[in-house]
DNA sequence: GTGGTCTAGACCACC
DNA sequence: GTGGTCTAGACCACG
């Protein structure tokens, strides 16, 4: 839980972000469980509280999580997917750079479309949800 | 061609070379085809001369293209893929983000493939350079 | 440390990347050490910043050292060594260039054995890190 | 003979000096023979002829060639040594820099050694002109 | 405070 | 003409 690369170009409170949200994806989090608090998650991480504290502003930008003043931060449970035209260009552009990417490596559709395929797998919960 | 949105958090001329490899792989630039000089480019999309001076400098060291001094910067005709693990553990975290981002969107296992298979049929030439 | 000469045709940057990769050799910077920030090294050497950044830039596509952002640079503690035939290639012509220019200085096969001798010895360490 | 590389980074008149010193070396080229005329060699090697004259002109000031004007360039017989401070020192920073790189390759100083000897054998000549 | 990006403008080496 | 390097000075994101 909670892989974080400081080494990493990618900022850690994103990479925080990402965790959280691959994590519930997974079933590590359920949907109302409160999450751990900033000081003792910083010092679980030896990181610096403020970047946990901007992690979870971002959650509960994205709804991911609501903030109960003095209770702590809780997975929302009843989260309201919205299709924006600019977050599914974001997703497209993930996907789409990866793509290129993986072409210069000299992956072919079938071995990209395998790939993918691996990866709904183990990010399980994916196609049981709806 | 070349879109680039100044606006982005993605550096510009990371966006460039995103560009042109994507460019290459839609088949709109040729292999040896020469791209524009530095100057030129800067003046077509009123950027500084240094901002595409990186932007091929990195497509150049990742053996996208070739230059010739004092010739200009051209795509290069015979790339050598080459699969590192690293490589290969950034394009499965590239999907893998797509992936946790389009679940929160409310997309489901088929609308995902569905989407990778728009995408790979959009830069067409991915499936047929075995 | 960190000689530069400025008048070289070597650019600047790039005699920075060897000056640090010498001094790891030599033990002069020993391997976590922070090395100094970017604005720092640039008054001390009256240099550019830009100029800095482009060489710890480089030294970290190295994989030489690591940079933690908001923190500094540290020389890297655990260096997977490649050995790419490309980049074999390129030592052995430093190599050759260096034994076909000795020998237009008269030096003969001893004497050469002899120069490589001290230059082991000088970069210690080299012998002992299997 | 002359193998160049123009999409390298070293100028290719450069390039084209260190070739010929190398073919000397190796006896490939005797002492007193002719080069090829600038114009003859731009042909053939479909390079500028005023790169051609560039390097004959560097190999001329390094003492390695006369030129008789009229009649063409020559290598020269009676090669005088001089072991300028500064060119030793420029010799050793070849090697220097083979020596550094070869270590963050992982080679170890018995690997190094052998590569040195498997090169002087391989530039003949060096160990028996004296 | 740190590194990262960008602009503006200059100079050089190479072909 | 080309790309490559360097300076000067600005702004931003990160921790």
């Amino acid at each position: 839980m909670f892989n974080i690369d400081i080494s990493s170009s990618t900022p850690i409170y994103q990479q925080l972000v990402d965790s959280v949200k691959e994590g519930i994806l997974k079933g590590l989090i359920e949907p109302g469980e409160k999450l751990p608090s900033v000081r003792e998650l910083a010092k679980m991480m030896t990181l610096n509280p403020n970047t946990i504290q901007k992690a979870y502003q971002e959650l509960e930008r994205q709804k991911v999580t609501v903030t109960l003043r003095g209770k702590g931060t809780y997975v929302s449970s009843n989260y309201k997917p919205r299709k924006d035209e600019d977050r599914i260009m974001e997703v497209k552009d993930l996907f789409k750079k990866g793509i290129v990417e993986a072409h210069y490596m000299g992956f072919k559709r079938e071995d990209i479309l395998k790939m993918i395929d691996e990866l709904l797998k183990e990010l399980e919960g994916v196609g049981s949800n709806d």
